[in-house]
DNA sequence: TCGACTTTTGCAAACGTTTTAAATTCCACC
DNA sequence: GGTGGAATTTAAAACGTTTGCAAAAGTCGA
């Protein structure tokens, strides 16, 4: 009951041709006749003839795929992302005819192995890693074995020599600032987590430096971290800032969540939005355009992002590009209304 | 530089024994002394032996691969709904020693097409089918060539003879007017699509069959429609309901979109909710809990679902289940503030 | 020591391609 | 009619497994 395809043989047998000829006629190679050719190819058509993936990636090492490992979460997680990041990785493979496959941990399993294991069985020909974070052990593993992949995300100090496409949060938090000076703010919170991801530092660093840059002295920068899963004292943090005698008049959040909860927290406080505080987060997540007012964040670009990894990565398997591939994104700002004009009475 | 992993080849010689006897002590085979299988293990382990895929498969037949055909969308979707489905699927797989192809139709491409090549070329050795739909050419396509899969949806005339799993959309409206029925509510309104989609014509028999079943007269339908994606055909159909002069206590919406959209008209109209309107939606989608003051709704559990969907579907590949794998999942209530008592002045 | 088992191992074919090297056919030209 | 060379075709090996069948090794009783 195998759906049992039409082999090479097959065809070559009904052409009266050599399995050689067929191979060759369908792979057009030169040296086949004209004629010779257009009888294969119309056999095959008439057929239905579809190579075997199998026996073709046991001769070449290729197989055509791309992998991907799924981030393992908890049960409660709700986001567009990981959608999106597939969707876009789909589109930029099959333009080059990739697939990808997924693959996932099991409960005692690392990322590292799940990795290992695609790799080591030739099910891959290259793979995409999501989140990088510094001393990340499935860059040591790749780069040591040298398999072609692409990071989403790089490492602080911009010399690693791997391939990566991220997205510049340095230069959103840039524009939030000034955007939100122009405002008339002076009076900034920042919201942040306590730990030692990447990204953090290159959007806080973003962020200094605007402000330096600006060289006003009368602008001051209140910093808030907590644990990135400890709700309770993301929420203490929040809450510190706000209660503050001199409270800031623009809070930033790391990205949307954190945003998010500085938008309930004011809420809860009577502290009206836009009116007496800006907020404006990082990602747009799905849920920011709906919590009231609507949140002002950085779109990400995560589909489009993915369709760029999937060209950088399939450019990397098939020319073997020396030079590191890089690129950076710039997040694009969505305006919504939590953010506007600094309160009168503050300045 | 191809990471060409060690091969059965190499551990015979290494061992001095032949590749069969490898081959078998690996698998497991009864045959084999025990001493000799422990030499093997051993030193499989050792050199970090992984089968290759490719030979397996071209001998067995199989490529350990289920097949998802990516849904083709437009630019702009946002929902975890993709996310939460592959992430089940792989969690469901993975169990059971398989992996996950991703295959995205190209802009000119029919997700059928996909389909099949993805089938012929031997990548899969069976496929999961989303949202199906009535007369849908997959599935006279897999029936026909009797390969293996699982729809995420069923047809209407219940005796369609594939494997399925769906969730009870019926008993979910019937679940929700016999709530509302019990708040006092006795006019109600539906908001629906005029598309010829299955579920929709389920879940409006479930909600007519339980107002059949409450046996009161004094219960109103008003159902207003519009094409699916034609948002102001929508908004139409709902200021229509909105602005009847004996207007609906409750309204469902088909699903959440439109339950989101149905706040939106009302806040706009000045109705509050849900003093003076309760809303209830379908699915549970991201927004639906920011949206104030938060949507009650059903959730389908999508995730354990697709968990659900590729155990039955190992189980039809390797056990080729004779009966149709059938299964209905019942979505649960997430009560949050959009619905409430029926308002005095109208009793 | 021999035969008759039983246990254990190995040879070789098969899966469906691609590719190397060699063989065949074709044709123009002398 | 033969020759050289280009054009076209082919046989066979290789990729790394699994598996049917046969061979080798071990065991036991007589």
């Amino acid at each position: 009951m195998a759906p049992r395809g039409v082999t090479l043989k097959e065809l070559a047998k009904a052409l009266d041709i050599s399995v050689t000829t067929v191979s060759r006629a369908l792979a057009g190679h030169e040296a086949i006749a004209l004629k010779t050719r257009q009888r294969v190819l119309e056999a095959a058509r008439a057929r239905g003839y579809v190579p075997n993936v199998a026996a073709r990636q046991l001769v070449s090492g290729r197989s055509g795929f791309v992998g991907f490992v799924l981030p393992i979460r908890g049960p409660n997680f709700v986001d567009s992302y990981l959608g999106d990041f597939i969707t876009g990785l789909g589109e930029g493979l099959v333009e080059h005819g990739y697939d990808l496959l997924i693959a996932t941990a099991q409960p005692g399993q690392s990322e590292l192995d799940v990795l290992k294991h695609a790799v080591e069985s030739g099910r891959v020909d290259g793979v995409v890693v999501p989140r990088v974070a510094e001393n990340d052990e499935r860059l040591r593993y790749l780069m040591e074995r040298n398999i072609p992949f692409i990071g989403h995300g790089r490492l602080l100090n911009g010399n690693s020599a791997h391939n990566w496409l991220d997205s510049d949060g340095g230069a959103a938090f840039a524009e939030a600032f000034d955007m939100l000076y122009e405002l008339g703010h002076r009076r900034f919170g920042l919201i942040s987590i306590t730990d030692p991801m990447t990204f953090r530092h290159l959007r806080e660093r973003g962020l200094r430096e605007a402000i330096e840059k600006r060289g006003d002295p009368s602008v001051r920068l209140e910093v808030a971290a907590a644990p990135r899963f400890d709700r309770g004292a993301i929420v203490a943090a929040i809450n510190g800032l706000l209660q503050r005698p001199e409270r800031p008049t623009a809070i930033l959040g790391l990205f949307d969540e954190l945003a998010l909860t500085v938008m309930e927290e004011a809420a809860r406080a009577g502290i009206s939005i836009p009116r007496d505080l800006s907020v404006v987060g990082f990602d747009n997540i799905t849920a920011s355009a709906y919590a009231p007012p609507g949140l002002t964040t950085f779109d990400t670009h995560t589909r489009s992002s993915a369709r760029e990894i999937a060209r950088m990565l399939v450019s990397v398997i098939e020319k073997r590009a020396d030079e590191p591939l890089t690129r950076l994104v710039r997040p694009t700002l969505v305006a919504r209304a939590s953010h506007g004009p600094a309160p009168l009475s503050k300045l």
